[in-house]
DNA sequence: CTTTTGACCTGACAGC
DNA sequence: TGCTGTCAGGTCAAAA
């Protein structure tokens, strides 16, 4: 479900009411997600310092370490009052000592709930992440260096988080059609005014959909239980053989690298076409 | 090293 | 009303 937007959008809607409190029980009601999940005991009490993103993580920093959170294809976190009765698939409460818990409710189960204590330089998941796509580091050189000589779908290659972290096939999606460049186009065959334009194009989506607090297609909702509004903003993700919103042509449905991917056939060329920005 | 494939899981929806 | 197949905001591990 959830990308750089939606995890930041939830990171942004829990951190007030979780930061600076101490963590005083929890329940884990199923603990089989993608991995078993870790909450050790030393935790108990702990003071929540801060809480972070890295990725697709969330990262709730305590003093003695850290639990990383990863939301999956269907996770969401909440904050709501001890007495709300679970539902199906809250799988894990964190009790704060204001009666405040957050919960995780995943119906599929991909998500994760990990301890990274703090003798542990670097969680072996974070440890080979590419860059962060709103950061400085992230531009049309680097993309295009590490480019170089890969025959994968320029697609699959901006939603690999060993090079940029964040991007997923919502984005990616949105991202190439601003940009003009077909997805499948083999990685390293994109040219440098390619990579240029679509460095601005994953930028401009992910900072419009934080604007517009996500995207809710099915069932994101943010910490406070509202939906996002960057849907409305899609001109091609889902949208496949509707209109193109620039040049009336049909938008072509197919899979890159397993994934549903939308384009449009006419706005969209292997060597770019005219940017939309 | 890169690339491809399968795996993990539930739920919604289409078609018979 | 089933049943079956397909698809879904992710990403890791194994195989090639």
């Amino acid at each position: 479900m959830p990308e750089l937007p939606e995890v930041e959008t939830t990171r942004r809607g829990i951190s007030p009411h979780v930061r600076g409190r101490r963590l005083t029980a929890w329940i884990v009601r199923n603990a089989n997600l993608r991995w078993p999940v870790e909450i050790p005991n030393v935790l108990k009490g702990a003071l929540l310092d801060d809480v972070e993103r890295r990725g697709k993580y969330l990262l709730l920093r305590f003093e003695r370490g850290t639990l990383l959170i990863h939301l999956g294809m269907s996770g969401s976190l909440r904050i709501v009052d001890k007495e709300l009765a679970a539902g199906r698939h809250d799988h894990v409460d964190l009790v704060f000592d204001t009666s405040i818990v957050l919960r995780l409710n995943d119906p599929r189960r991909f998500g994760s709930v990990l301890w990274w204590p703090a003798s542990n330089p670097t969680h072996p998941l974070l440890a080979h992440l590419g860059v962060e796509p709103l950061s400085d580091a992230f531009d049309a050189h680097y993309l295009r260096a590490r480019a170089r000589n890969r025959r994968v779908a320029v697609k699959n290659y901006i939603m690999n988080a060993h090079i940029v972290v964040g991007v997923g096939n919502i984005y990616a999606s949105e991202a190439l059609y601003l940009a003009g460049i077909r997805p499948d186009v083999p990685a390293g065959q994109v040219t440098r005014s390619g990579y240029d334009a679509l460095v601005r194009a994953i930028r401009f989506v992910l900072e419009r959909s934080l604007r517009e607090g996500g995207t809710t297609l099915r069932d994101f909702v943010g910490s406070d239980g509202r939906p996002g509004y960057f849907q409305q903003q899609l001109n091609v993700y889902g949208r496949g053989g509707e209109v193109c919103r620039r040049c009336a042509t049909r938008l072509k449905s197919t899979r890159v690298g397993q994934r549903g991917t939308v384009f449009c056939p006419k706005c969209q060329r292997s060597r770019g076409f005219r940017p939309l920005m």
